[in-house]
RNA sequence: GGAGGGCUAGCCCUAACUGGUAAGGCAGUGGACUUGAAAUCCACCGGGGCGCAAGCCCCUUGGGGGUUCGAAUCCCUCGCCCUCCGCCA
């Protein structure tokens, strides 16, 4: 969420900045305006009579140890204590109103943000390799898949429903050897810390990590017969991951922090329909190695470099092409503040795809967690900055590789990089 | 699932009468002292409101509610952790 002061003292400042992002901003910060205004107003009266009741409660204290009759005082303090109550209650609905305002709002862009209404305004930043000139018409990954008998949408649909997928014995191992290859990449050489974590949270964590409530409607949840008691499955891991140190304060010195995880991420795709609809570019439960980094404000931008980099070293590795783009911020998630998508040559479809994105949320994240830390040199804490980035989704990965190393007779070369993870075999051939 | 124990600052430890208004140690950071270090001393090391400022005030004992002039303390409720029993990969 973002800094209430800062919409309280600058709001015209934020109304600009969050112009292109959708879900009117103004109105809703013209009621968090009024609304604080008064929650601020009713404090005082509050807090003076907080003051009062203090002060007159140590009197009738040592006017009793005295052996005096305070009756008088007593009664006066139970009236103030009346109102003291009716005033907490606003002061509760008054901050109640306050989160939910604050909920509903996205974070501001980074002023290196190409403004724009949607993706239409995205800018490419880079991009490295060459897209191979096919001898023959180039498949697509789940007729590759289908013709091979690797890839099995049929059956995934019959035991679950659309948008699952069985993967069959190479193509299961090619998941595995890619889901090992990332971690041991940026365990070994990039220096993150690789962690398991649950693929279920509270809803006190999808609040924190701005999930909830902007989208209730993407996520699975369990059925309990105490709806406090509801988990939610993670869309991705930089949910459980950034929520980590929620509520902690950490030392500066030990930042940035950086860690891995290899999740299953499980979403709705509600209002999906129609797209992707074949092969499994878009399903509801997929594999995604994630990098995640808790960094000073000061380090942030930097450390959001240093990921877009590591991420993109996967493909380099595996010598596939893509490119960089710089999102608008219009095409922003609402939790970031710049965020850098990797997409991926995909010949079957000849187009570049998401296959991976990276943001700096700064401290929104930060702030709904209470995740801070403590400057070196003593002094106030502050919130960290989060940062979180697919490196990369492994199934589109998969995708890529079958695309991308397809040869004239349906079969598919395994890249150099991955020969050490998949027991001596180089090709994928028909299962038999 | 059953029984019991627990939750106080910074991922630590520890107080507070038959309810009287909450906190000491340690660690950390900066400073003083020192050739350097240790030891010692001082300050800071939760959140918020008002104020130009100095400062004043409020809140914070797992969450929420109740009783009371006043709640860490009494009552209700929820959550989490630990131990034992049962079941179990």
């Amino acid at each position: 969420m973002l800094d209430l002061r800062l919409i309280r003292e600058q709001p015209e400042v934020v109304e600009r900045a969050l112009a292109t992002r959708g879900g009117g901003a103004r109105a809703l910060i013209g009621r968090l305006l009024a609304v604080d205004a008064e929650r601020r107003r009713v404090l005082r009266e509050a807090e003076d009579l907080k003051a009062q009741r203090n002060r007159a409660s140590e009197a009738i204290g040592q006017a009793k140890r005295r052996g005096d009759d305070a009756s008088a005082e007593v009664a006066r303090m139970r009236e103030v204590g009346d109102r003291i109550k009716v005033l907490d209650a606003e002061l509760k609905s008054g901050d109640e109103e306050i989160d939910r305002l604050l909920l509903q709002l996205p974070n501001l862009p980074h002023p290196s943000v190409p403004v724009g209404e949607s993706a239409a305004e995205n800018v490419e930043v880079r991009r490295w390799g060459t897209p191979r000139a096919f001898a023959f018409p180039a498949r697509t990954h789940d007729e590759l898949g289908e013709a091979l008998g690797l890839l099995d949408f049929e059956r995934a649909t019959k035991i679950a429903k659309s948008r699952f997928t069985v993967l069959w014995a190479e193509a299961a191992r090619l998941e595995r050897a890619l889901t090992q290859f990332m971690l041991d990449l940026h365990t070994r050489e990039h220096g993150y810390t690789e962690l398991w974590v649950p693929h279920f949270v509270n809803g006190q964590t999808m609040v924190g990590t701005g999930q909830l409530p902007k989208f209730e409607e993407q996520l699975f949840k369990t059925v309990e017969p105490d709806d406090n008691r509801t988990l939610y499955l993670i869309p991705t891991a930089e949910v459980p991951v950034t929520a980590l140190h929620g509520g902690e304060i950490l030392a500066e010195s030990s930042l940035p922090r950086r860690y891995v995880a290899f999740t299953p991420c499980y979403r709705r795709e509600a209002g999906t329909y129609g797209q992707d609809t074949k092969g499994m570019i878009r399903q509801h439960q997929f594999d995604k190695v994630e990098l995640v980094k808790v960094t000073t404000p000061a380090q942030s931008y930097d450390e959001l470099e240093s990921m877009v980099q590591n991420a993109e070293e996967v493909l380099r590795r595996l010598e596939i092409p893509y490119r960089v783009v710089a999102l608008s911020t219009g095409d922003m998630s609402p939790n970031s503040a710049k965020t850098y998508d990797i997409e991926v040559w995909l010949p079957g479809q000849a187009k570049y795809r998401e296959i991976s994105s990276c943001s700096n949320c700064e401290a929104f994240q930060a702030r709904g967690l209470d995740l801070r830390f403590r400057p070196a040199g003593g002094g106030k804490t502050d919130f960290c900055h989060t940062l979180n980035g697919s490196g990369l989704a492994v199934g589109r990965t998969l995708i890529a590789v079958l695309e991308n190393y397809q040869e004239a007779d349906g079969t598919v070369t395994i890249p150099k990089a991955l020969h050490p993870y998949m027991n001596g075999v180089e090709r994928l051939t028909a299962r038999c």
